[in-house]
DNA sequence: CTAATTAGGTCAACATGTTTACGGATTATT
DNA sequence: AATAATCCGTAAACATGTTGACCTAATTAG
């Protein structure tokens, strides 16, 4: 490592440099993006690291942490009638044809089972089967350890202000993601 | 703790069919579970989307948010000597062999350059070209309007509190990934 | 009853991430 | 000097994500 920048250990400094676009001009413009700069890049290592750590932490049961987040819908009880993959889509945030994928492996797997809406027969409806509900449950002391380890420190407090913070910054990914939508021209119909 | 199932989302109603779930009354455990089940579920919607929307605000400068994160660190003045593929692969929390695909990348863009260090001739360092500088620089003003538009109604107090959380959310991570490597003896290192 | 819309599946191309494994060069250790 | 450890590239297999395009079936709107 030697004497190289860049030290993401203890009291590490930000990532990405102030613009130097605005040069240098220590005011409250270039710690403002700095502080932004060090929160998006935040999000984006923790979020590499949830995914490591977490589908490590399942490892046993097979299931990544994308089929855990799938699993665990289907396991809410307002899912007891099945889900369906439009809906799940939104829920997850990710796109049709990735989930298609997902959920091919699960079912593959016997976890799930897809099944024609009888009410909408062009929809499928995505529910646990037997076997899924049984790795489910198999699942909760893997999932329980590896909440205490992540969450060791946190007080129910910093976990629901960590959520609010993470839900308002959802809402707006949300806002550009349709501004985005509409600048493409994506589904213009309103 | 809790034994009862995951509940990705409890505001977000529009899941699946109409299900009232007027069940049993919560105790503290399941409520306490519950409040987890939430905010990973929330960090893993929040990263799809930074992922999605952030790849689609650079997308004129053909920038993933990956490569955004490397040039930004390319950008950084503690990096004007270049940066070790080890460094960076810390900094970013993602494996080497990711690394090197994302590099290659790049380079082929002309957009940063591979230098054996004399130092350690083991060791490459990554710097940027005067064609990635220039790249970094056009992407600054759809980086702030990204930053803008995602940080909406966040204050400045708001950001660094969210960064904190996330902060130390990321150190429980690290940690559980030192677990992990020990018990399952990837790199026995003390 | 046509016509448009919607719900999903599928296929393809691509970028990103993981893992295991091997190899080559260099440096550090004994 | 021989051995070990480190840095990095490469390869393969896999799961995950994106986009775009095309297709089928079913529902809905005209």
């Amino acid at each position: 490592m030697g004497t190289l920048p860049a030290r993401p250990d203890s009291e590490d400094r930000p990532i990405t440099a102030p613009t130097p676009l605005t040069q240098n001009r220590p005011t409250d413009d270039t710690a403002a993006a700095d502080l932004r700069n060090r929160l998006f890049f935040r999000l984006y290592q923790t979020a590499n690291l949830l995914n490591k750590t977490g589908t490590r932490a399942l490892e046993q049961h097979g299931v990544t942490t994308q089929q855990w987040a799938i699993l665990g819908a289907l396991a809410d009880r307002r899912s007891s009638g099945g889900i369906s993959v439009g809906d799940l889509t939104q829920l997850l945030m990710v796109s049709r044809q990735n989930l298609t994928g997902v959920l091919a492996r699960l079912e593959a797997r016997g976890l799930i089972q897809r099944m024609v809406d009888e009410q909408d027969k062009r929809s499928r409806v995505i529910g646990l089967t037997d076997k899924g509900r049984q790795t489910w449950a198999d699942m909760q002391p893997q999932i329980a350890d590896f909440y205490s380890a992540s969450l060791s420190g946190f007080s129910s407090a910093d976990i629901s202000a960590a959520m609010h913070y993470l839900e308002d910054l959802r809402r707006n990914f949300i806002e550009v993601e349709r501004a985005q939508g509409e600048s493409t021209d994506r589904s213009a119909e309103a």
